[in-house]
DNA sequence: CCAACTCCTTTGGGATCCAAAAATAGAGTT
DNA sequence: AACTCTATTTTTGGATCCCAAAGGAGTTGG
């Protein structure tokens, strides 16, 4: 057994990542011994591992009756999006005086491939081609790979936690598609994360962070676009 | 058994007040057997508690070593008190609009209490009695009164979870003392409320939050003070 | 249709046991 | 005395087996 992990830790991260991933839908309850037989160790590590997705509230644990994943509401994913807006702002306006030439590069490179990716799915959506759930998940990554260059230039691991935490706040790949009448709002995705990018090169911290803000607020409504022109698509209780 | 809660839930509680209130030392070890001797359980729900703690930040777990509680460090103090600034000053901004009668009422009362034990504290300090820790406690709890009404006010059960898993970021009584230089320091956080307080009843939702973010902000630097003025005081790792 | 009484599954937790990792104590060497 | 290297003791991570009790699910009786 390597030294830098526990059992219950690669569970908990594994399980994480796919409640986080959307490849397992809201809703659905975990049972130990199916979690034991699949990761093939005993009830004991899985339990704790359920027990670190209970208080990290990806799941909710219910007494004698076992977990659940969570399905995250409306007003919870409005609520997300405005506390991380309130902290990527936070961040972004700490970073912009600490950013160096690498970090900048590296925020360059990242807005990049933002922007191809955003380029792609814009041309894709228009060709009607709605279910490329794969090329929305890398373009989805590459938007959070922008804004994790950002908070690592800020150096606030608590920041950075909780936002992420909040991104997490996610919805399932499969509920995802690229729709034609949205283009706008992509492009304009892409159009704030170059005057992001901007502002943090001009050194103007109050403008980045401003700018920040907006663009976590924006893509929250996005989002919510999105889902809601979905209607009924994964919240089954 | 009750089937409102596990004995790791239970147990959890009880560690997890027994960290934040200071009776357990930063950099303690926690020890599964010891603990579960305390508990008078088995070392299966015990672990369980300690996942729960490490997710929620308040230990660190190193694996064959044994958790330890988590030592915060001034970086990390300051950094809390930024989140927490910029999360209530949202929740501010978001309760103001929504802040009924009965919710102003409350926040009179909290207010009002407040404001006694902030002049009780500052007497005490003018006299040069250092140590009656309980009269700290109460006067911080009425500072978290106070700021709860408006988080209530607000319904966003997000904000006010990570606010007050942020307000945790604490520090044992036995560190604290009122010192007579901080005098004016106690006043001015009285008369921040008090400012919170009217902007609220004008409905100045803006103003409100501009208010709660320097509250924070202006609180966050005493306790740094108080912390730095003790020098070494807490922080054996 | 609803209540009560089964039966079955799953959970919470205890008790033992063991391998591996750390910490600790003891040499022994320089 | 300072520094290894080894042997012993703690502790942890985890498996395995066990059992009581909670929560369904189904069945029966009204």
């Amino acid at each position: 057994m390597s030294t830098l992990s526990t059992k219950a830790d690669d569970i908990a991260r594994v399980l994480e990542d796919e409640i986080v991933g959307g490849v397992i839908a809201p809703g659905t309850v975990l049972r130990q011994e199916q979690l034991s037989e699949r990761f093939e160790v005993s009830r004991t590590p899985v339990r704790e591992a359920l027990r670190r997705l209970a208080a990290l509230g990806l799941v909710s644990f219910e007494p004698n009756r076992g977990v659940r994943v969570r399905s995250i509401s409306p007003d919870e994913l409005r609520e997300a999006h405005l506390v991380r807006a309130e902290l990527e702002a936070l961040a972004t306006e700490m970073a912009t005086p600490r950013m160096t030439a690498t970090d900048l590069a590296a925020l360059d490179a990242a807005e990049q491939r933002f922007s191809e990716l955003t380029l792609e799915l814009r041309k894709q959506a228009r060709r009607g081609e709605a279910r490329d759930s794969s090329l929305f998940v890398e373009w989805m990554q590459a938007n959070y790979a922008f804004h994790d260059v950002i908070y690592a230039a800020a150096a606030m691991p608590l920041i950075e936690r909780l936002a992420k935490s909040a991104r997490r706040t996610f919805i399932g790949d499969r509920v995802w598609s690229a729709r034609a009448e949205l283009d706008d709002l992509y492009a304009k995705n892409d159009l704030q994360h170059r005057a992001i990018r901007e502002a943090i090169a001009a050194g103007s911290a109050a403008g980045a962070r401003l700018l920040a803000r907006e663009h976590v607020l924006s893509s929250g409504r996005l989002i919510e676009i999105v889902i809601e022109s979905l209607g009924s698509g994964g919240s089954r209780d």
